[in-house]
DNA sequence: GAATCCATGTAATTGGTTACATGATTCA
DNA sequence: TGAATCATGTAACCAATTACATGGATTC
């Protein structure tokens, strides 16, 4: 009869109609292989990051509502694992989530704060906030195509085959892979007009 | 001496070294002009969302910490305000933050965790969660192409002068339709692609 | 008569980060 | 000897949303 911790929707005995984003999220990958928490977070670390802190609580919850089941795995020059598979129902509500109507896509970030507020400085520091953010874009540009090269040398099939994983997968490395190919230029084409300006 | 609330970092006595991303972002709008708490999430509303309950506060504190003024306005008609303006100090410390190292950009979106999963849907179910998400990219598109031709209509000056503000406000239009636009090319060259693979 | 705008807030809850805690194994 | 990897968690805190509370003026 061990009730530890449950959600206010929950204690009224109505089951939560909405989880939140990760626990959707962490179905997902346990969709497509039983994984530890671990390598839970390790693999949606690029993907949509989440601390351990957060991720072990989740996956207790998503247990606790039958969701998930879980096996003690003893390995011998590591620590011992528990590995974590989607049951029947957990695959119910996960697939019918996908598909319902998304929540408005939400960003924050720093840098556009910033630039909110850069009128205030000399023409010059901003010509160099861009040049640092394009540095940092040009990196990530990078590490996608890396990425999209490996898994076009590793999966060739998978990746054409609209049920299979892989070619999920592969979406998403080519859209982060363009969308941050598009916010270099941007950056790109903002210092060339700053620098024009600055003639003058 | 009424020491109504605090943050931890405040309470031994040293000042907070770094204020969050809201405070810096409400000081830039008070920095362009002074507003109200109302007038402020009304401006926040298209660039960085954030509810009154949250900004409230957020004013409370930085005007207990001294990085803002009020005076209250009485108005005839409608209920009476409170309106902000930033001080020396918080000027100098929003200025201090842009140009330094901003923390990486996060992003929150629903439809690519469904993506993520939509390998177990069917092809043409994810044809279609494509194509409602182009109608909203495509709106969104079209708000801001109205709001940039709004401000080249209005401030066709201003917005050529890169120490005024309507400059930076301008730049921030320009890259949000531009990124929204490419969002909206995605979904589009992604519906192609999958029309065509669901022809084998 | 209902909805929306103006205007300011509090309380409760959820989502997410930072810091803390433990401990064996492997690699430089 | 020190750092990194594997592995699982708790406690405290900060950030943000949802719901609640109030009330006059204007617009449909």
């Amino acid at each position: 009869m061990a009730t530890k911790k449950r959600r206010a929707a929950d204690r009224d005995g109505a089951s939560p109609s909405r989880l939140s984003n990760l626990s959707y999220q962490i179905l997902g990958v346990l969709l497509r292989e039983p994984r530890s928490g671990y390598d839970i977070v390790k693999e949606l670390h690029s993907f949509r990051p989440a601390k351990t802190s957060q991720v072990y609580p989740t996956l207790a919850e998503l247990e606790e509502e039958g969701f998930v089941t879980s096996v003690d795995v003893d390995q011998k020059g590591r620590p011992n694992k528990r590995v974590y598979s989607v049951t029947e129902t957990g695959k119910a509500i996960l697939l019918s989530w996908v598909g319902s109507e998304p929540e408005p896509p939400t960003q924050r970030d720093d840098f556009l704060t910033m630039i909110y507020s850069s009128w205030m400085k000399k023409p010059t520091e901003v010509v160099a906030m861009f040049e640092r953010r394009l540095v940092y874009f040009d990196k990530l540009v990078e590490s996608f195509e890396r990425s999209a090269a490996e898994l076009r040398a590793d999966f060739p099939q998978e990746i054409q085959d609209m049920s299979n994983w892989h070619f999920s997968r592969y979406l998403l490395v080519l859209r982060r892979l363009e969308s941050n190919r598009h916010e270099a230029n941007w950056c790109r084409s903002v210092i060339v007009m700053l620098r024009e300006r600055m003639k003058d």
